[in-house]
DNA sequence: GTCTATATAATGATAGAC
DNA sequence: GTCTATCATTATATAGAC
């Protein structure tokens, strides 16, 4: 079972020809896209589509879980580290991949099935990458570890998304190792400026606001 | 020149009340969402849609406008804090804005000119505002005040997006307001956390990167 | 395995009656 | 001002030939 990625030079079978030119089709130009253009991509008739995936539908469902499998494949091949600039980077850093990484931004964009459950990966993630940074003594503790992965999460991802949705141009495999040096660019310096020194001078904001919730969410509080 | 919102009880001239039931059926089910079902909404046959705005896209066009309006107009009422919740917490706290902020949000994750000049607004809002902050001694300086601004944007409003995203359930008038509520009791505890203390417990990161990067992004720096 | 041709449904938009 | 009826286009999906 070769599920060899995309740009692959050579010939997949034609079903996952289809399948590929569906995923860069959807992530470049929505799920909006008509099963045309991307027969036309592949090289075939749309009604060799349907034939192979029954429905629009069903080829949405093959190409979510194709990129799935790319995901754990490529997790398991090099652990990344929890935020999401990290998990894209490595997985765009190799340019095949960047249609999948774009068809996840996507997928992000538009929610569902797919994008929770890869949400919530990244969720699970953060919090052992913070839990480790935490027991080596370079991540302050939190009052609640879980609620500030949770939220660095929504941060990271969400800040990605909005950078990506302001520079449309990027929506592009050919250019998207170029879009995530320039996102890393813009964003790395106040990033590390705000988590290194914080961005409030003093804690009253932060004190006042634990008076009022005087505990944590619970579950597992006191860090 | 009345141009009063949505749930105005009263009666709206036909156009509004058209454009109104557009606003709501965008924020809520997408921009895909035809014509019929807005004239349903509206309760007006669809050729009456298209009579007074020509076309779809001429629909989009007023709804954007109207929306554009709305938020010039109650920033003018009550200006706002720069954050994306703050914006939107506003916003929304009268509930009779709850289709327009999703208007908003609609179109902060499709994309476009109104998503574009209205981040474009909150960037200005948001580096005003820390600006203020930190000649009142409260928020600590930036070595580049306006990326700092951009990001915090970037995270202020993707994580809005992202957290929506994960709660479908939410993208409705009615329940906007619980939302909303929902979201800042999420997040602000986390978020405070990490703006009061930081997230590390040292200046490496931050200190290695800027020996990596002598001068703020600069505007032309060539990698 | 793959295509052409077509059925069926939904879309945005038009024309003209009332 | 508003509706009904309809058109033209596009979409997904089917059927059957090669």
């Amino acid at each position: 079972m070769w599920s060899a990625a995309s740009a692959d030079g050579g010939d997949l079978g034609t079903a996952a020809r289809i399948r590929d030119a569906a995923i860069e089709r959807f992530g470049r130009d929505g799920f909006t896209v008509g099963v045309r253009a991307i027969a036309e991509d592949a090289a075939v008739s749309p009604g060799l589509v349907v034939h192979y995936y029954g429905s629009k539908q069903g080829l949405r469902r093959a190409c979510d879980e194709h990129v799935r499998e790319v995901i754990v494949a490529e997790k398991r091949a090099a652990t990344t580290g929890g935020t999401a600039a990290g998990l894209l980077a490595q997985l765009a850093d190799v340019e095949r991949f960047a249609p999948v990484v774009l068809y996840v931004v996507r997928s992000m964009r538009e929610g569902g099935d797919l994008a929770a459950e890869l949400f919530e990966q990244m969720v699970d993630d953060a919090a052992r990458y913070l839990e480790a940074g935490v027991a080596a003594g370079v991540i302050r503790p939190s009052r609640d570890p879980v609620a500030r992965a949770r939220v660095m999460a929504y941060q990271s991802m969400g800040s990605i998304l909005m950078w990506l949705t302001m520079h449309p141009e990027h929506a592009d495999p050919a250019s998207f190792g170029k879009a995530l040096r320039a996102y890393i660019e813009e964003v790395t310096v106040p990033v590390l400026e705000v988590f290194t020194e914080g961005l409030y001078t003093d804690r009253s904001l932060l004190e006042e606001y634990l008076l009022y919730v005087p505990d944590p969410p619970r579950d597992g509080a006191q860090d």
